[in-house]
DNA sequence: TATACATATGAGCATTTATTCATATGATGA
DNA sequence: TCATCATATGAATAAATGCTCATATGTATA
């Protein structure tokens, strides 16, 4: 963990816009149905019924909100047949939800 | 980074609670200028005077953004005199922000 | 072709949210 | 204490956003 610390802690300089595609990433991702699809997708090939089916969102919404993600890249799209699998793009978003998921659990933790 | 995929390609569970707590963090870093401020807060103690200069927004909107982001634990605020310096909380965030960069970096990289 | 199934899209609505302006709180120095 | 600087807070508003309902597109099977 020192490791990583010390790896990353060089400077973050970023123009504004790529501070705003970073920022829009973020936003996508800071949505409580668009976060629960993106998680239902990382453990490989989902079906959009089976996605609405897990979050509890109906088909159609599910929908709107892939097509956001899709265009993002943060998931993408396979079709076969009737049906159209999602799943993650890359495993970026997976390292972010695993460091995020350790700074919220820390910062609960810890009293300050 | 094969490792680190390997460490986390594992499942992530998580409870709608739980998911909707991510989901806040996201959404907080998810605006342009909150992103910007935590950006600006990465490399040492900023005063929010500073931090307004180098982002470009008033000091009273920044101030505004900066309760959010301390009250989320994203930045930590300690006085100094008549000045309050905020800074990073922890280290994921800017790991978080890293992996992020790279997925934005690499997806608009490559045509798919 | 006609029907059924799976997904996608568009419009409308209710809510949230980022920003600004005005004002308040807190701290230092005269 | 008074004046000043730095930050914080509250109210108001314009814009963005998530969701639902209705409908369209696309694919496979009878």
């Amino acid at each position: 963990m020192a490791e990583v610390a010390a790896q990353t802690r060089l400077a973050i300089e970023l123009d504004e816009g790529k501070t705003a595609d970073l920022a829009e990433m973020f936003r996508l991702l800071g949505d409580g149905t668009r976060l629960a699809i993106v998680i239902a997708c990382l453990d490989g090939p989902r079906a959009v019924a089976a996605i609405a089916e897990q979050t509890g969102a109906s088909p159609s919404l599910v929908s709107h909100h892939l097509r956001l993600l899709r265009a993002a890249r943060i998931l993408r799209a396979e079709r076969r047949g009737k049906q159209v699998f999602y799943s993650a793009a890359d495993d970026h978003i997976r390292c972010v939800l695993c460091d995020m998921i350790e700074h919220v659990a820390e910062s609960h933790g810890d009293a300050s």
